[in-house]
RNA sequence: UGGGCUAUCGCCAAGCGGUAAGGCACAGGACUUUGACUCCUGCAUUCGCUGGUUCGAAUCCAGCUAGCCCAGCCA
């Protein structure tokens, strides 16, 4: 970080701690459940532990808090890994699972027991419900908090000896009944479940909760500064109560900071689920949502994603981040890492009146003209070439600077054409557009110095590919919010757009999954890895253009 | 309504007692082999509200108000 920028408060935080000894150290983790996919605010959580652990010169740990087998899958383990592989966090060989320490955890719950802080509790989950009390209410003492430490251990062994079923007993730690923070009301560390855990096996028939679990694998790890989201403010305190009943020296610090959110995209899992289910979407990689996956398939690189998080920023404040945020880091990251390719999304033929028939030359376009490593390529010209419908128009508006009858325009990095007339249909639809060029503006510029004010991109008709391109809008409508009045989600019907005639300069024909391109005017484009396997490639739209899909507003 | 947390521009977000950074968005203008990009310019006399302390408060104190989280044998 340079020394200009300012700190976030974790930051601030971990200077602190370094300053005053209480760590010399910075050691993070990411700790996601295996239990669904990542999306982009799990990028920020990761991002942010690997970015700390970088700038601190510290390490950064991957662990699967896979204490629940009823919720947990193999599968997720893989997707995850991937994810946050593609963007970039390294755990080095730090790869953990909470369930590997199971022995250990089980060790500090005798502890507890042998300190006379847990005992074994014959209350089914409404009774301990009930002996809570409420937020107001403070909770009644559990019948089994008078049992011996003696009969705590037998008990507590039976347990992991499979004696007893599924919710029959569990292990409750002993601290406050009438604690004003719910947390603290004797909190269930323990229960039983007889389940085959993808890990462990059948080796365990209990497990640890979350909130005994977690502070002990991070103290095991060493993590100094672990690092979770504001919903567990309240269970602060218990996490301190366990590393500190547990004795480990130097305990690992808890921090939490405000989600991610986005405006206009669905991130609820029953939601994702939903849309999935109901075929409106195709699966949870649609690029329509924001899973890493689905950003990834849309074409999004883990720069843009890192530089979205960058720029967010770190807070405690709940806050929902404006989508125009994203879209301006993967156009910002893009555009000049990729060439500017021409691709008319919607053609109509334009005929070169004055060009020899049958003659077709190649001609030179740079690939990017502010990035000259990106080199540049040869397309071939001829009579026939293809234009975006609309760059014509028959009885143009005020300042609209393309082809309209007698308008002279360059076809980009080819030649000044000037507009003659059109054909159309019996239905009044323009079907040919006709033009004469000066042979002497090869290149785009006219040796006599004249300018032109538009300038068009085309493909040649003959040697053009056709492809199929889709444009992806919010999945949500934009106007009415994420939610209707009656909870269900406000879809917005023209999420997706499929476009199956677009035309495509030679050179793309060969672009292989996940590549990006510029589309000249159009934004830019990633192939998408599902349909790239036959024939031409099929384009994803990433994101478009800030403003050049607006015709030229109506004035006067 | 018990406890915890938050409140600075349309959206994020710095600021930590010395007189409101930055980014996104937006609006003008210049430039342009696309109207994109780039480049300029503009964009909070004011920091949820009300009082108080102080020479001086977004920053300290008090009291309000609003929002989020907590009563899983989920994480």
């Amino acid at each position: 970080m340079s020394e200009t920028e300012s700190k976030n408060f974790i930051e601030q935080m971990i200077d602190k701690d370094l300053a005053e000894g209480v760590y010399d150290t910075v050691h993070t983790r990411f700790p996601p459940e295996p239990n669904g996919y990542l999306h982009i605010g799990h990028a920020k959580s990761i991002l942010l532990n690997y970015g700390l652990a970088q700038k601190y010169g510290g390490k950064f740990n991957m662990r699967f808090d896979d204490t629940n087998p009823t919720k947990e899958k193999e599968e997720f383990v893989e997707s995850i890994k991937a994810d946050i592989a593609w963007l970039g966090a390294d755990w080095e060989d730090r790869l953990f699972f909470a369930s590997d320490y199971f022995e250990q955890m089980y060790e500090g719950a005798v502890k507890l027991i042998k300190k006379g802080k847990a005992y074994v509790s014959d209350l089914s989950a409404d009774e301990i419900r009930e002996y809570r009390g409420t937020l107001t209410e403070p909770g009644r003492e559990d019948p089994g908090a008078g049992r011996s430490v003696e009969e705590n251990l037998k008990l507590f062994g039976e347990m992991r000896d499979g004696k007893y079923a599924d919710g029959e007993k569990v292990l409750r730690a002993r601290i406050d009944m009438a604690s004003p923070n719910i947390n603290m009301r004797d909190p269930v560390i323990y229960r039983v479940a007889h389940m085959t855990h993808h890990n462990t096996g059948d080796k365990w028939c209990i497990y640890p909760m979350y909130d005994f679990a977690h502070p002990i694998e991070d103290a095991i790890e060493g993590i100094t500064h672990s690092i979770c989201t504001l919903e567990f403010e309240d269970h602060r305190p218990l996490y301190d109560w366990v590393v500190r009943e547990l004795e480990y020296e130097r305990p690992p610090r808890q921090i939490e900071f405000a989600k991610l959110y986005l405006t206009n995209v669905v991130t609820g899992k029953r939601y994702i689920k939903k849309l999935v289910e109901e075929g409106i979407v195709d699966g949870w990689d649609d690029p329509r949502l924001v899973s890493i996956a689905a950003l990834r398939r849309r074409g999004f690189t883990p720069e843009s994603i890192k530089l979205f998080v960058d720029l967010c920023g770190v807070s405690k404040a709940n806050s929902s981040v404006d989508y125009a945020m994203l879209e301006y880091c993967i156009r910002e990251d893009l555009k000049l890492k990729r060439p500017r390719m021409m691709a008319v999304l919607d053609p109509v033929k334009l005929v070169i009146d004055n060009y020899p028939e049958g003659k077709t030359e190649l001609l030179t376009a740079p690939n990017n003209l502010e990035n000259e490593s990106l080199g540049s390529r040869q397309i071939p010209f001829g009579r026939e070439l293809y234009i975006e419908r609309e760059d014509f128009m028959e009885e143009p508006p005020r300042k609209y600077f393309r082809m309209f009858p007698g308008n002279e325009v360059r076809l980009m990095n080819a030649y000044f054409v000037t507009c003659t007339g059109c054909v159309k249909d019996a239905d009044g639809v323009v079907t040919e557009v006709h033009c004469t060029y000066d042979p002497a503006s090869k290149g785009g510029n006219s040796p006599d110095g004249r300018k032109v004010k538009g300038t068009i991109h085309w493909v040649p008709a003959g040697e053009s590919v056709k492809a199929e391109v889709r444009l992806y809008e919010n999945i949500i409508d934009e106007e009415k919010g994420v939610y209707n009045p009656d909870g269900s989600l406000n879809l917005n019907p023209n999420s997706l757009k499929v476009l199956k005639d677009c035309r495509l300069e030679p050179a793309l024909a060969d672009a292989k999954a996940f590549e990006s391109f510029q589309f000249v005017r159009n934004g830019f484009f990633c192939v998408d890895y599902k349909d790239s396997k036959e024939g031409a490639p099929v384009f994803n739209r990433i994101v478009s253009l800030k403003s050049s899909f607006v015709l030229p507003k109506k004035e006067d």
